[in-house]
DNA sequence: ATCTATTCATAAAG
DNA sequence: TCTTTATGAATAGAT
């Protein structure tokens, strides 16, 4: 860059550091950007800092949704990308139409490797699988619970906003019904009469008050 | 850049665009990882090309810890988040119904109370650790993940039976408000007065059939 | 993939 | 943090 060519280590002054980080931050995101705009290609950048802040950013959609994008290419692609402190590499294809057959020799293999773990776990085949195995059978199974834990809450949540919605129809329909009442009270002309309403509705009203204080 | 500024919208030219992906992607990649060394920051990076493949960075562990990561920060929420194409936001919080959002806001606290500790650790005891000391920690980390995933578990279940309730509440009370109409109906002796009721309660009974049908 | 003319990013200083 | 500026880096277009 500027004024004397940069090493590539850790910058020791921490003013200068954090300087630093916020220029490059700022730097890389715009780069993600462009990147996206200009070949169509939807982005996901997470950035930790060494002082715990997340800084994120999603060019499409939100980073939910691209790590659920990430995960589901992932449970396909397995073997292939393996990134980690220094590499990038492509992942498979998810496309399912042009390599039909590798994709299914593919799954096979996944199988075998899955099938292979299930004896594992039962003791049965101690030993009997080797590290790679391991780190596969590891990572399907990290990915399995995702998307278990990702569905639970999906289900959860989408319950949880019918019931919300089933309550305010519910407390509008209530509403009418009472206004109703008194409007019928306010018509009828005895005195007696309207006492007796009154009688009916206040309860209902104290049953509402308490309910809607959650 | 070079020969002619870029414009900062997708490259027509199918060509053009291939090139452009591969040399600017292979750039973020090596900024990402530049701005990981020289800031001692933890990055990962997605990117999807049009064509369905998935690149990825992940500067420290693997990009699902990397996840795991943001998940559990966003889970407390602090966001300092930025991003372009529209947003980020780091904060999604999901079910706050008064009496959860105490406890979500009690488990953030302890989140970041944690947190803290945690950085504590790693900042006073880096490389100070042996294997078997890691194999602790990571088991402890494991277990607070768990737990942190089946507390927000936990909270949104009871929102849903909170919910339950309030809603066999909420018809009870309906059903009295109508019988209560009924029984003004039927009391009343004018004709007239009898068709007006009815209007008013048929429209309300078709909307709590629909509605309990969920 | 390699080359080169340009624009871009940014380290250091204010 | 923002601006300025000198200079190293990235890269568009061509080969």
């Amino acid at each position: 860059m500027a004024r004397g060519k940069v090493q590539m280590k850790k910058i020791e002054n921490p003013v200068h550091r954090q300087v630093t980080f916020c220029k490059r931050r700022a730097g890389l995101l715009k780069k993600a950007k462009e990147l996206s705009v200009l070949c169509d290609a939807d982005i996901g950048v997470l950035i930790f800092s060494a002082h715990g802040k997340v800084y994120e950013l999603a060019t499409k959609g939100t980073m939910q949704g691209l790590i659920d994008r990430y995960m589901n290419s992932s449970l396909s692609g397995q073997g292939a990308a393996q990134s980690s402190s220094s590499d990038h590499v492509a992942s498979q294809q998810r496309a399912p139409s042009s390599d039909a057959k590798d994709e299914i020799n593919l799954l096979k293999q996944e199988i075998e490797v899955l099938q292979k773990g299930l004896r594992y776990m039962f003791g049965a085949g101690a030993g009997a699988m080797s590290l790679d195995e391991l780190d596969v059978l590891e990572k399907h199974l990290e990915i399995w619970i995702y998307h278990i834990r990702s569905t639970k809450m999906d289900i959860m949540f989408q319950e949880i906003q019918l019931l919300r919605n089933k309550e305010g129809i519910l407390k509008a329909a209530n509403k009418y019904l009472q206004d109703k009442i008194e409007e019928n009270a306010a018509a009828t002309n005895f005195p007696p009469m309207t006492t007796n309403y009154t009688n009916y509705t206040y309860p209902l009203t104290a049953i509402q008050n308490e309910l809607f204080q959650y």
